[in-house]
DNA sequence: CTATTAATCAAACGAACGTTCGTTTAATTA
DNA sequence: TAATTAAACGAACGTTCGTTTGATTAATAG
């Protein structure tokens, strides 16, 4: 056998990228076989290199395509006008559903950046750096403005970030709370804390 | 050659175990390879097998005595007359500087549940909840006490939790703040939030 | 001093890995 | 309809993986 009746190697790209998310954020990248890979997309191994140049070009697709969209969904979303208060539960609302959403990349990102090769890993960071500097300066502008107390914001926004991304690691669609209930959660703690 | 000068196998089960953590918090489980440690330790890769029983056993070691052992030391800690907020504080403390102190433990605790096999998995599970029931135990306290608002105790442990353990991905001892000046950075977080 | 046990080596095993390549078939273009 | 391109197959490549085994040497016990 050869070319298969109805196939359009753009869909292909599309269900190899799909296929290497899931069993990634399933079993992990070194764990995931390109056999695996290639059985779950229904098509032999050697074709995924066809739309793939390697494994590990592979990985760093999938990772710079995650950290890209998050950082341009959050500026279609931000409102620069708004109090810092307003900012921040926006940012926490924003976070929360976006990365419940993309649970896949979310765990790939978070989870595979040891095995990107040395070459890729620098950009990703730096993305990811970029998109904290959003928070960072939602909680600068807060001190300034003396809405909140002075605070070490590198710490309190790694601290931040660390707290709404846990969420995709337990949440479950069938659980207990809504989505909205989860962010309202978070966004107490984020600005109260427990004594409140 | 065979049995080398000096060898003894108490000592070479130590750094069997010592290296495995390294390598695999440095490169992660699939990744290490059984001649790489073996390597680490100065041996050869069949060696490996007197004193472990598979690769996949090993992870399954290294996980619980790193479960137990945080268990443990938790509870010699732990002041239960004392009131919530102390409490609480105790907790942050606690908790940010053992991870910080066993930080391959950690990094493999928290990354390497995927490569667990099923029949090992639900055992760390349990055994995290009950780590993650102490914590809960004392929101619980305390909004009992009318210290703390009413929360929702699961998602707040949650969050808790995923924020303190946060601090072992990006701490470097060589960094701008103090172990205790994280640890009061954080405890400022959790209990009054960026608002105060 | 001898027998036994502990600890390691060195070589090999089959299986699986990522990847390459020539071939074959489907779709498109001329 | 003929020629070309797109898409996939299927077999093979060399390498590396986790693991097993039997020989070999060091330490210990009788």
């Amino acid at each position: 056998m050869a070319r298969t009746k109805g196939s359009v190697g753009a869909d292909t790209k599309t269900a190899i990228y799909a296929a290497a998310k899931k069993l990634i954020e399933a079993k992990g990248f070194e764990a995931m076989t390109l056999r695996q890979l290639a059985a779950e997309v229904g098509v032999q191994a050697g074709s995924v290199y066809r739309y793939v140049e390697s494994k590990d070009e592979l990985l760093q697709a999938l990772m710079n395509q995650h950290m890209i969209s998050l950082i341009e969904n959050w500026e279609k979303l931000e409102g620069k006008g708004e109090d810092p208060v307003s900012r921040l539960k926006a940012f926490v609302a924003f976070h929360i559903r976006y990365h419940i959403e993309r649970r896949a990349d979310v765990v790939i990102a978070n989870l595979e950046l040891r095995s990107l090769g040395e070459e890729y890993r620098a950009d990703v960071v730096t993305k990811r750096s970029q998109y904290e500097a959003n928070l960072r300066r939602i909680l600068s502008d807060g001190v300034k403005a003396g809405v909140f107390p002075k605070v070490d914001l590198e710490v309190a926004a790694f601290a931040i970030i660390a707290m709404l991304t846990g969420v995709c690691f337990w949440y479950r669609p069938d659980g207990r709370l809504s989505i909205d209930e989860i962010i309202d959660v978070h966004q107490k703690l984020v600005l109260q804390g427990v004594v409140g």
